[in-house]
RNA sequence: GCGGUUGUAGCUCAGUUGGUUAGAGUGCCGGCCUGUCACGCCGGAGGUCGCGGGUUCGAGCCCCGUCAACCGCGCCA
């Protein structure tokens, strides 16, 4: 017999009934009737009930055992009589009598308990995350994300992509994110850094003559969290082609991710035409870079029916450049009740306030009604709801100024009022391919720099660099799903000539591109073909699909909000020696 | 760095307008119980009400400060 177990705690059934078994797991629950105790023995597999009486060798010993001891058993397969089965687990028609009992590994009184499903405090479950990894929700997860990212990784080889390691160790990135820095101890006084992505070695994997390169590789970025975003590190879903256009990498990208969300869909269903929309109209009518396309609320510029019209404050917005009215319809949100709340929480949020129309029935007719509505007269406001596509029950929105100024705000708004409203739907998963980036924005001080992506190539190519940066679009793209960012991408500059003149217009001298990025450059002036490709991130495709609205639900052991990991102690104090050794010095914090 | 929410028994929570000895469930300890599967019944232990200060005859509750956790903003090419 083998030391620990013959069978897991899953595998037993009527056709073992009689055989002399070996079973190890966690004691789940006790339930002890005094000349009889039942244990349910859980395992990564399962569960079996086991029991013993006064007839048992082990009674004495198996009625000292606790709530998540590991223990082992030896015992008999008994079939249960049939008012004793348990229809609700796989193994409810057997029991195991215990004839023998090892206590593997006691357990204290638990800081956590492993038994139901009540939620605690994530301080306590990031603390004693095994415990909590034994229960069935995290443990379902993240055997939920292995077996996605053995799914991914299977599509990626059955469609022609090798997977290749890079680097953990490297150089520092100047641009994006704030870098993990590692100190040299063979050069005091420089540092190593951790990658953001893979970014500059998988353009030099192309460059290598390789094609189709994907790594599952971990990403380093030293940045505050989000529930959907991990700090320190996380996973994607690294990919780039060699020879490829825009169009290439959403036709070989969007059937990975459509087939593995259809994978793991479980009844949620998927749109499987991906609508392409450009970041300016995503902005527009959605009010971010990555919409949630299960609300069906659609943004829309109104600016020409407030022109000259009875409503003073949006009159004087519109004599100013660059200013537009837009709209947020509301469908079914049509009560002064609603409104006013909505107009509550824009004040909340930092904002004058939001006009608004609601249509209500008034002598047998549909009119729009409250003060704006008033303000503006019957033509303008029954132009405005056909635009809107609106009638009766419903309202409509309306904010004013320049875009930047409230397109924030409006977004968020949208997401309310799709939630108070519960027009959204559920149960789906909504993709949308966003393109045309642009290449530049200004910063808050008026200069020009990368809105994303130094490494992207401008449409247009060199030529485009010559005009208004701002208006210059990137080959850039964005996966969004149901309001994440799933999928980051685009076709990269490979030319240096390019990547000069790019670099120069967002303020970077040739010397300074050539000492920050001159192993690529380097590259690019040997030969390198085309290329382009995305990023995928992984705990947010699992997090969707695991139907989590944390990312630390799908990732084994997550840092606090604070980077911290609570379970090991990370970060700490360095010894003396280790500084020593590293030529480091630290700097008391006020 | 800023804003919001939360902090009471090992765990999850309740605690009225500021008023006697701060409660419940669960877990833990002891007792009873031979068919439970959230077993049941009886008893017991367990509290710096996050911490510090203030107001008050009296503070878990009101005020000020502070710490921590989470959510959001900034940040995240």
């Amino acid at each position: 017999m083998h030391a620990y177990r013959s069978h897991t705690c899953a595998e037993l059934t009527q056709a073992q009934v009689g055989e002399t078994v070996r079973l190890a797991g966690w004691v789940h629950r006790v339930r002890d009737h005094g000349g009889v105790l039942f244990i349910d023995l859980r395992d990564h597999y399962g569960m079996t009930q086991v029991l013993a009486d006064p007839d048992s060798p082990a009674f004495a010993e198996v009625e000292k055992v606790r709530s998540e001891w590991c223990i082992r058993i030896d015992g008999t397969v008994k079939a249960r009589a049939p008012e004793l089965v348990n229809p609700k687990i796989p193994t409810g028609e057997i029991e195991v009598f215990v004839r023998g009992l090892e206590v593997l590994g006691a357990a204290e009184e638990l800081p956590l308990p492993v038994f139901g499903d009540l939620d605690y405090p994530e301080e306590t479950r990031l603390k004693y995350r095994f415990l909590d990894l034994r229960r069935e929700g995290l443990h379902h997860n993240i055997m939920l994300r292995s077996r996605i990212v053995a799914s991914i990784r299977r599509r990626m080889w059955d469609i022609g992509f090798t997977e290749f390691q890079t680097p953990i160790i490297t150089a520092s990135s100047p641009e994006g994110a704030r870098d993990f820095l590692v100190p040299s101890r063979l050069h005091p006084g420089t540092f190593y850094a951790l990658p953001q992505a893979p970014q500059q070695f998988k353009q030099l994997i192309m460059v290598g003559g390789f094609d189709r390169y994907f790594q599952i590789a971990p990403c380093f970025r030293d940045e505050d969290p989000r529930a959907d975003r991990s700090p320190t590190d996380f996973y994607q879903l690294d990919v780039e082609m060699s020879f490829v256009e825009q169009e290439d990498v959403f036709q070989t990208i969007s059937p990975i991710i459509l087939d593995t969300f259809e994978e793991f869909a479980e009844g949620r269903t998927v749109n499987r035409e991906i609508p392409r929309i450009a970041y300016k109209d995503a902005l527009t009518w959605y009010g971010t870079d990555k919409p949630d396309l299960r609300n069906p609320v659609k943004m829309q510029v109104v600016s020409d029916h407030f022109r000259g019209s009875g409503f003073a404050i949006f009159n004087k917005i519109l004599e100013q450049e660059g200013t537009e009215i837009r709209a947020i319809p509301a469908p079914t949100g049509g009560s002064r009740k609603f409104c006013d709340r909505m107009n509550s929480y824009a004040q909340k949020e930092g904002l004058p306030g939001m006009g608004y129309i609601f249509w209500r029935e008034e002598g047998g007719e549909t009119v729009g009604a409250g003060p704006l509505a008033k303000n503006i007269g019957p033509e303008r406001t029954e132009a405005i709801r056909e635009q809107l596509g609106l009638g009766l029950g419903d309202a409509a929105f309306f904010l004013g100024g320049k875009p930047e100024s409230f397109e924030a705000f409006a977004g968020r708004a949208r997401v309310v009022i799709g939630d108070e409203l519960s027009i959204a739907a559920k149960d789906r998963f909504e993709f949308a391919w966003i393109v045309d980036f642009p290449m530049y924005e200004k910063s808050d001080e008026g200069a020009i720099d990368f809105s994303h992506n130094p490494f992207s190539m401008p449409q247009g190519g060199l030529d485009a660099l010559s005009g208004d940066p701002l208006s210059v679009l990137g080959y850039q793209y964005d996966l969004a799903c149901n309001g994440y960012e799933l999928i980051s991408g685009a076709i990269r500059n490979h030319k240096p000539e390019i990547m000069f003149k790019a670099f120069e217009l967002a303020g970077y001298g040739r010397e300074e591109v050539e000492a920050r990025f001159g192993g690529m450059l380097n590259a690019f002036r040997f030969g390198a073909p085309p290329h382009g490709g995305c990023a995928a991130g992984i705990d947010r495709i699992v997090m969707l699909l695991a139907d989590e609205q944390n990312i630390r639900e799908v990732i084994m052991f997550p840092m606090n909000q604070r980077a911290e990991d609570l379970m090991m102690g990370a970060p700490s104090a360095p010894t003396n020696d280790q500084l020593r050794e590293l030529g480091l010095r630290v700097i008391p914090q006020d």
